[in-house]
DNA sequence: TCATGCGGTTCGCCTTGACGAACGTCGTCC
DNA sequence: GGACGACGTTCGTCAAGGCGAACCGCATGA
């Protein structure tokens, strides 16, 4: 590695051998050779098998062939067979853009064909409070309080919530997040297009 | 070009342009820059740029790394867009069964095309665990704690959560739901198929 | 026994993805 | 106005992805 100026191959742990385990189980189901379905998907047969070793990274293009050859979706290939759970405490995780004193942390986000999810907390102290502009048109957002005091809602008509309590508003208008307590935590699920 | 004995492109029609779309749009929901994300990821600015462009054929690695760095699931930069969805207010539609003193309200039921939200709120009392039994496969449940304290998760291997806490897991396995304190109140998304 | 065929891996080669650095373009502040 | 900085695009370079062809291993059968 050295000194070199160039290639830093992408830290995360990608899911190279997971893509070959998944590659070689659906071709295998489906009772096809390497050559078949190298056919089928118009890829090399060299690569298919490369890639069913899981020593090489291929391209979105390559594997989107793969899977339309195999009739799987594309995620069948991708997603981690038994998803594992996932535990982030109060506090951790990664933090999205901090707005005053008010940020969050995205617990899950998920899309499918024409909505969007968004699940994330929102951590604020009073003295800070979150005035959004509107979102994009169609966009609610579900507020449930888990600790603390909060007005939230419209901006021209908030509502009072406590612990558990819960609301959900168009978010195409102005609104707001105001808390009233220190520590005020609550789950934030904005629904989107 | 001429004759060269060489590489074919893959025939498909490949996501590129959906990727680019979605890349930028993820990106910039998040409020980060190009660079921002780049770093986070580990990827050159000067790539993501290109692939936001629709101008390059990104590798799994890099585009993993980007959606972890994004927080979003891989597949939603992969899946296209689409039109159509069905929403149920608060109040409205299918409220789930109550078993023992545990009882919940749906607040939100959300379904596309391939896949399904369910957003309810978990009410329940110690001495009334609330066990289930696997649900459809693919089903994956993210669950944070508003108040109170409730072992969850895997019915082999709870986890204590605490407000604020957030736990998600494959609720294709047995899974449970252990209140700790009196009150104790959760946010539950379901996520299947 | 040796030929034949099929499944899969290895070998050079070319194209292209991914990189850092340099560059253009706006805002912002002194 | 001019300097500075943040964003994003373009440029030149290098390593790796993807390709076809050649190559191994193992069945089958005449």
């Amino acid at each position: 590695m050295t000194d070199g100026p160039n290639k830093t191959p992408a830290q995360s742990g990608a899911p190279i051998a997971a893509i070959a385990a998944a590659l070689r189980q659906h071709r295998q189901r489906s009772g096809l050779s390497m050559g078949d379905l190298a056919a089928r998907a118009g890829v090399a047969k060299s690569t298919l098998s490369q890639l069913e070793s899981g020593s090489a990274n291929p391209s979105v293009e390559t594997l989107w062939s793969l899977a339309t050859a195999l009739g799987v979706p594309f995620s069948a290939l991708v997603d981690p067979p038994a998803p594992a759970v996932r535990v982030l405490r109060a506090g951790e995780g990664p933090t999205l853009a901090a707005e005053g004193a008010t940020f969050s942390a995205t617990l899950l986000a998920a899309s499918a064909p024409g909505v969007s999810f968004d699940v994330y907390r929102v951590v604020a102290e009073p003295g800070h409070p979150r005035n959004s502009e509107p979102h994009a048109t169609g966009t609610v957002e579900h507020l449930v309080m888990a600790t603390g005091r909060a007005l939230a809602g419209i901006a021209d008509d908030p509502v009072e919530l406590g612990p558990g309590d819960y609301v959900a508003y168009p978010a195409d208008l102005p609104h707001t997040f105001r808390p009233l307590e220190p520590g005020t935590t609550a789950v934030m699920v904005s629904q989107y297009r």
